[in-house]
DNA sequence: TTGACAGGCAAGTAAAAACTTGCCTGTCCT
DNA sequence: AGGACAGGCAAGTTTTTACTTGCCTGTCAA
């Protein structure tokens, strides 16, 4: 279980999270050849899935089988953690 | 240049950023000091010394020299991408 | 003016990633 | 049944990063 600022530090994980943000619920070779055509970053597929399981492993990607195809959904709801934890309201010119 | 999501990426360097949230405009040293006592890491002044570097450079933190002393203050404003680039306006169920 | 304090520089080491290579399993279609 | 396709497993290698050690510079106060 990685944590979810870990999952989105990598740039390649970031773009597979605009990808699927664009379309959701892509296959591991349809991701494989949308990052290599539209992104320009040139992975293995191993690495693409590799990435993968960390994102899913931080709450930000779902999966689902269907046969011999595995779906990939995109979630959003972790990064929230992120604006709770230092974009709550908070009073300007705090300073001490 | 470092960007932001490599910055929020270690664990000491939230920490950081959650005791400047608290107590903004604090020193190294006072850094040290109360990220030893409360957030109980151990590292050396360097170590924080370095963290400040990246988390400055992603425009997280910013200085203010005087005399001696070195003050640290958050900004939180960049953020702000993250939020704009996954968490904007986004129809729920929109699977291809 | 000298000693204590705040911070900076730079190189080395240790630990953790990212990425690759090679092979294996399961599913579908003919 | 068999071959093509989608994906998984498990090393190994390379690269990055975190962290330390040692020494140096600048500021202030007695």
């Amino acid at each position: 279980m990685s944590d979810v600022f870990d999952a989105i530090a990598a740039p390649a994980r970031r773009a597979i999270l605009d990808e699927l943000y664009q379309r959701d619920g892509q296959t591991l070779y349809e991701l494989c050849t949308r990052l290599t055509m539209k992104h320009g970053l040139g992975l293995t597929r191993q690495a693409i899935s590799q990435h993968l399981e960390v994102l899913e492993s931080a709450g930000l990607v779902t999966t689902e089988r269907q046969g011999r195809y595995k779906l990939h959904y995109i979630d959003t709801t972790p990064l929230g953690t992120i604006v709770e934890r230092w974009l709550s309201s908070r009073q300007k010119g705090a300073k001490r």
